[in-house]
DNA sequence: AAACTTACTAAACAGTGTTTAGTAAATAAA
DNA sequence: TTTATTTACTAAACACTGTTTAGTAAGTTT
């Protein structure tokens, strides 16, 4: 019985392409232009369609933000080789700030839009956000391993990774959506700023 | 000539019926309920009339914005007496914190979300978003205590403000956004890690 | 050949921001 | 006082949005 097997995978791949097309509408002309029709037209199928594949627009969403996730991880990918804890904690910051300026509207739906989160809480079954927890268990595995080399003090661990997540989260969101203009039109050099901010935090965290 | 002063008058009361209204379903009912249809008709005047105040919606969203920044400023009225420069940063960043877990929606449209920002972009005499410069400058002046203080170390003072700014938005805009939504799901407290974190964060600042 | 299932969509519903054309009243000019 | 003009306002339309419903046509099973 091969038909109904390969009318599953036709269908995974119909929703596959659905995805692709949304995600790329998403990432060329930015979250208000992604509409259901204009999803729908790039892939030559009616708008209701979508909605045989996906229970509403947040869910879609929710799905888009973890190719968001995976792209990341590629990023993320040989960090583990690096030996230096702080080294890599450095790394491990800069890929992450990179990529939220690379791609401002997934950085947008992974971290700051409500869509995502609230597919998650449509479905009953706790989702947990475990997209969120993978970057964060990077974070925290990170951390441990400045510890063990004596770099940074001995703290719980989770409340340190909150902490560090929180500044570069808070860097990255506030560069993207627009708040740190006001530096640039009193001539500051933003990036360079950033880039000091950046030291300043990381010594910060040296134990002494 | 009283007449066309109070023609005057009376626009700037319907401007302001207008920013009143909005606010008040912004904040009852969040940013999606907040539609220009919904705010002309709790004050009794066709949609259009709205257009004769506000060029478009970011324009109004922008004026919303600005009663926000006055709250907060209401809130941080008596920092300045606080002697210690410690003790006034730390309550600094609880009272913006805490303005941002009681006032999401509002925290959201002065420090997220993209149309107030919109709405300085396209008016052409640079607006320099002198609401968040405020916030930022009072940040500034807290830590200039401090280094006189001997509190802190000496360093560029603009760059520090960046770093503790984005620490304490960071904290607020994934709070408020759900996502520290996976620590909760993990039986962990989430408001003490933060106070957890506040700890940590305010200790590294400390010289040694 | 008839019954059933699947995949799909046209069209509608109820909402959105925004613009246009027009009205009715208040004011200014004749 | 009558006419002209400006002002304040709105009904209705336009072009969108997410979503649902009812129906069709093809494929599969009986």
């Amino acid at each position: 019985m091969g038909i109904s097997e390969r009318k599953e995978r036709d269908k995974q791949e119909l929703r596959q392409r659905i995805i692709d097309a949304a995600k790329d509408i998403f990432i060329e002309q930015g979250f208000e232009k992604a509409s259901i029709r204009a999803i729908a037209e790039r892939i030559e199928y009616s708008p209701a369609t979508i909605y045989l594949h996906f229970k509403d627009k947040d869910e879609l969403l929710h799905a888009i933000h973890e190719v968001g996730f995976l792209q990341l991880a590629v990023l993320k990918k040989d960090l583990t080789s690096i030996q230096d804890g702080f080294e890599q904690l450095t790394q491990r910051a800069k890929i992450y700030l990179q990529f939220a300026i690379d791609n401002p509207e997934m950085y947008g739906l992974m971290f700051i839009q409500d869509a995502p989160m609230e597919a998650i809480k449509k479905c009953k079954e706790e989702d947990e956000w475990n997209c969120g927890m993978e970057v964060f268990e990077g974070l925290v595995q990170n951390l441990l391993l400045c510890m063990k080399q004596g770099l940074i003090p001995e703290t719980e661990v989770h409340v340190l990774a909150m902490t560090v997540w929180a500044y570069i989260h808070g860097i990255a969101s506030l560069y993207i959506k627009g708040r740190f203009f006001m530096f640039e039109s009193k001539g500051l050099d933003v990036h360079q700023m950033i880039e000091a901010s950046f030291k300043v935090m990381l010594n910060l965290f040296k134990s002494k």
